[in-house]
DNA sequence: TAAAAGATCCCCT
DNA sequence: GGGGATCTTTTAT
């Protein structure tokens, strides 16, 4: 742990890979906010621009995916379905629109935060599902249209993400991705298996190691 | 006008 | 722990 207690921040040098390369590499690193909030990172999917039909720049620039195209080390966020926020770690270079979905965090610290953030009228209140899922990760942490483009390595910011020595899964759970209807071929969704968290559960068929 | 990188929620066993 | 209805923005046709 570093001297704020959330580990070493992660540099820009860190983002220039391409998404298929970051993404297991953002296993285990430590998502950290501002105010204290802090969850480790267990699931996330690359998304790998104009090569990938699933990814939102596959037809090129629009207002919504500009910053994918920007430099790495910065934020996406977008609004599926007009019902949850979602973050992606751009990366790669300029103009490639790489970026990787973060999915799914195990919380660290900063619970109460996140519990207050997610659980204004919800019945069932469960650690285990406080930053599971795309949106419900965006949620708690207070992630929303204000962090899109947001630089990840400024000295000013209020979001980035953080080394604690915590290594990367040697052989992390790999699948297809979830929720998409072209490019399922691919398998660029990497996970950690843990047991903090309900069990990330890979689509059928798809290809599991470790 | 239709589809989208559905997930989240409630209700059920 | 699992299944189905529902939420409502943004983009592309």
């Amino acid at each position: 742990m570093g001297p704020d207690g959330a580990g070493r921040r992660l540099k820009r040098d860190f983002y220039r890979g391409d998404s298929v390369e970051l993404a297991p590499r953002l296993l285990n690193k430590l998502l950290v906010t501002s105010d204290g909030r802090i969850g480790r990172i267990i699931e996330v999917e690359a998304y790998r621009g104009e090569e990938d039909p699933a990814s939102h720049a596959y037809r090129g620039p629009s207002v919504r995916n500009q910053a994918m195209f920007g430099p790495p080390g910065h934020l996406y966020v977008y609004m599926s379905y007009g019902v949850h926020w979602c973050a992606n770690v751009v990366c790669g270079r300029v103009g490639q629109a790489r970026a990787v979905l973060l999915r799914a965090l195990s919380p660290v610290a900063g619970l109460d935060l996140m519990r207050s953030a997610r659980w204004v009228a919800q019945r069932r209140q469960d650690d285990r599902d406080l930053c599971r899922g795309p949106g419900r990760l965006c949620q708690a942490m207070g992630i929303d249209r204000s962090y899109d483009g947001c630089d990840l390595t400024g000295p000013d910011a209020r979001l980035w993400l953080a080394a604690d020595g915590v290594e990367p899964p040697a052989l992390p759970l790999v699948s297809t991705r979830v929720g998409i209807s072209v490019g399922m071929d691919r398998p660029w969704r990497f996970m950690v298996d843990d047991p903090g968290v309900s069990r990330p559960v890979p689509r059928p068929g798809s290809v599991v190691a470790g």
